[in-house]
DNA sequence: TTCAACTAATTAGCTATGCTAACTATATTG
DNA sequence: CAATATAGTTAGCATAGCTAATTAGTTGAA
């Protein structure tokens, strides 16, 4: 019944219905998801090249030139010449890209709180634990 | 420090990335993901209208509208009349949608599985009552 | 050391997916 | 019955994914 299928099925079910309504706090910053999610990489990991965004973002580097482009058109971030490559970039978010992230996140992090704040003690540190095990497999992947 | 916050933060950045794995094992259907996550709603939730299935989805019914198309183009879902309303349709997956996706569940689940399977009994259990924490959640909002 | 092979990024052209606005057809309601 | 509301489609636009081809810079081996 709680098989490791069960819970791998599980998970998987939730962290869509979790990211599904994360979303729409997302879309009220009038940005699109590959722009936001590329920025937050940015923000939350600092400065790389065009070719490590990515394979973050597990997208072609075609495709992320063209989102760094947009995101450069919003002045979220910026392209300077990389110091080590000639070849490549170093790609930064500016004051603004900061700005707007970290207001996205709060938005995120008060979505989700409202919806936490009904749980008892015991489950608050069972989700908690949860997370702790996620963030070990997370390292392992 | 483990704080509601940092419990919804942990909780948002591990879903994010959770989610962004299993986009991999996704990707080898060769089926994009709206069309995919349309598909889900009809074959584990069943036959729906056009506006439910976009109301699901939090899109539009004009982008559910071609979303559909493109999942009668593959012959995985098809429309049909509703029978209670002239203007409504009843859009239902055909026998290989019901196929498709069942194969890139188990391929979601399989992924989840080699990466749960090294964890202990322990940890197994608080993601278990974790999953149980969450569905509750999902079912108030 | 020079030249071939590799790597970083961009561009063009295609498809998919999001939106709003305008439309058709059917239901509902006053 | 007429006005209004609802279900779905279409058109036109922007964003985001891909491959293939191109430019520029690096590396490595003869």
């Amino acid at each position: 019944m709680d098989s490791i299928e069960d819970i791998a099925s599980g998970l998987n079910s939730a962290a869509i219905h979790l990211i599904r309504r994360l979303r729409k706090e997302d879309s009220k910053l009038n940005v699109g998801p590959a722009r936001l999610s590329a920025l937050s990489v940015l923000v939350f990991g600092g400065p790389c090249t065009l070719s490590e965004l990515a394979g973050y973002e597990q997208v072609t580097s075609a495709t992320m030139s063209r989102v760094v482009s947009g995101l450069e058109d919003n002045r979220l971030a910026r392209r300077k010449p990389s110091p080590d490559d000639a070849r490549a970039l170093r790609i930064e978010a500016t004051k603004k890209g900061r700005q707007l992230m970290l207001k996205g996140q709060q938005a995120r992090v008060d979505g989700l709180v409202r919806e936490l704040k009904h749980l008892n003690e015991k489950d608050l540190k069972c989700l908690h634990q949860a997370v702790k095990v996620l963030k070990r497999i997370e390292r392992k992947v």
